[in-house]
DNA sequence: CCATGCTCATTAGCTAGGCTAAGTATTGTG
DNA sequence: CACAATACTTAGCCTAGCTAATGAGCATGG
């Protein structure tokens, strides 16, 4: 249909905008020495599943295999992730938080939440519901 | 309200998260040699004004100057933008798209668009109406 | 009327994060 | 056992952000 196809687009172009927008601004209330949004994302995953290979956290972020390396050093550089052998399969390992990664995770996810959380209390509770709609739905479209 | 409080931070962390992954998919489905995310969304930015100086195109794009004279400085290259000395004020700059960048502007914004407006598509009309209105809240709410 | 201080834009220099291509080690298989 | 496939890393590139510093132009108060 000619009306969905120009609401598709239309809504294409204007989430775009918003979420360019919205990302930056997030990304500027970061306290300096913080965690990055993209390892905080990356050391989330790995808190929520425990464990999991370069290849399957990279797979779960939505990036190239060598993106992740980077990502993953820059966490056990800081000694909030660890890479062990595979038991069985020399050619893979297994990425898991540590002990401090669990900490850290825990303060800087909820200093990082801080200011978003605050924004988001001044919303009305309809406009809470849609932006968390509008999270699963995106999580959805983004997971393909 | 401690409800508030926590569905609040519960978004925050859930919005955080939709975002990013959803943002690096809209990437990936970039084609070669196309205008990146920020080159378009400062073209669209000027399209939309007609002009605009670079101090009042950071701030609409949520960016540091010099980030924006980086930015600014690769659509100049291509030929899409074109600086003019402002009429009175010696130390500023105009910027406007070119013809080719109008034109240019509207083929890459169309393309850009397109796997997103084919996923967009998929969705019902209700999620639709639920995109947008999360849009237009985070537009809000990064306008601060 | 000009010295001083502000604003605008840019330059320089840094970091993170993304990519592809290529290299290395290990596994699996014909 | 040779060879293909897989997993991860390394190397090298680019964009996009930032801050600090610079240079140029404006505005203003003695």
């Amino acid at each position: 249909m000619t009306t969905e196809r120009t609401a598709a687009d239309t809504l294409a172009k204007t989430l775009r905008d918003a979420i360019i927008r919205f990302s930056r601004r997030v990304r500027q209330a970061r306290p300096v020495g913080d965690l990055t949004f993209s390892q905080l994302s990356a050391l989330t995953s790995l808190q929520l599943a425990g464990a999991l290979t370069p290849r399957e956290l990279a797979d779960m972020e939505r990036v190239q295999p060598p993106t992740m390396t980077k990502i993953v050093g820059k966490l056990e550089e800081r000694g909030l992730v660890a890479r062990t052998p595979h038991p069985t399969d020399g050619r893979q390992v297994i990425l898991a938080p540590t002990d401090e990664g669990r900490a850290v995770y825990a303060f800087h996810e909820r200093a990082r939440n801080e200011w978003l959380a605050a924004e988001l209390e001044r919303l009305t509770p309809e406009e809470r519901e849609t932006l968390a709609q509008a999270a699963e739905i995106m999580q959805r479209v983004a997971r393909g």
